[in-house]
DNA sequence: GGCTGAGTTGCGAAATCCGTAGCATCGACC
DNA sequence: GGTCGATGCTACGGATTTCGCAACTCAGCC
């Protein structure tokens, strides 16, 4: 399942150069198609190369290797709001001890999709999506908070989602 | 461009209902797809149309609507620490006066990826994606705090992304 | 030189995409 | 009741894309 795999892969790095930034860096041509994958997810291969100065196949094989190393992954995204049914929270989380093994605990959660480690006031910062506001309850007050090393939680409830966009490489 | 399909589609509701989250409420068939290209943003409409009971154009037709309605984008998603040499950051935002005006200024800029009106501490959460240290402190403090209205920031500069996932839908 | 492996290219078969025509349904309107 | 327009679905054929594979190039290495 691609979803863990940006997950899975910040866990087993090897050399230096990875454990600094997170996985294998990528050449200029990776980064072209993963800015025209960001463009449109679902761009022809060909497309591609063109844009980038490669074959087909080529830009296949890529794209592909990219999806198993989990450096990239092609979804669909949605506002959960617009589509309806569903309370969702940012939730920051002050942390004492072992910040990593928290935010694996909290990253083990379904209704956790987005777990980042952050400096600042707080160590962790969390995304929350839930069915409603009692489910949402229960995920802060009775789950993240049980977690042993965390200290103390903040919440931030989702009014509405102004922006959301993939295209760092792209400006 | 797809991009900013969400944010545009955000601004110019009209009826109650769609004010209250955001968009056209989707039937049962529709929510199926979006399910099945959370999983994979490629699968062929054939496939789609197989799972969820519709012939093939039928799939291609709502995947194109939903896709023009900016309910959905279909895009690659890549940790960018981990593509390498960026910095990144959430930033809360407390605004005095309209929160919404404030909101669209900050979406308006290139380097905020992510733009949230929330309840809480903060009034808008943000997420920054900079080249550097000196550009993430430029958006910051130069032009963020610039926008009419914005009281005071507080930043989380991101560690490590430990966890991204885009499917509500499967759990 | 000769070997190896990663990366690339070219090509044919199979699958997919895409436009369109035809049909059924539904609500508005007279 | 009938008509009109809008909507959503199916069916189908041609253009395009995907996919698997064999051949090729080019470093690096012994």
């Amino acid at each position: 399942m691609h979803s863990e795999a940006v997950a899975s892969r910040s866990a087993d790095q090897k050399d230096s150069r990875e454990s600094r930034n997170g996985g294998p860096q990528l050449d200029a041509v990776s980064l072209a198609i993963i800015e025209q994958l960001q463009e449109d997810g679902r761009r022809p291969y060909a497309a591609i190369g063109k844009a980038v100065g490669l074959s087909e196949a080529a830009v296949r094989q890529r794209v592909q290797k990219l999806l198993d190393q989990g450096v990239m992954q092609i979804v669909a995204v949605t506002d959960p709001l617009t589509v309806g049914f569903r309370r969702q929270a940012m939730v920051g989380v002050r942390v004492e001890g072992d910040v990593e093994s928290v935010a694996d605990a909290v990253a083990a959660m379904s209704e956790c999709e987005y777990v980042v480690m952050t400096a600042g006031s707080f160590d962790l910062m969390v995304e929350v999506v839930c069915e409603d506001d009692d489910h949402l309850l229960d995920v802060i007050n009775q789950r993240i908070r049980a977690v042993p090393g965390v200290r103390s939680t903040e919440s931030f409830v989702y009014l509405k989602l102004k922006k959301q966009t993939y295209m760092w490489g792209t400006r």
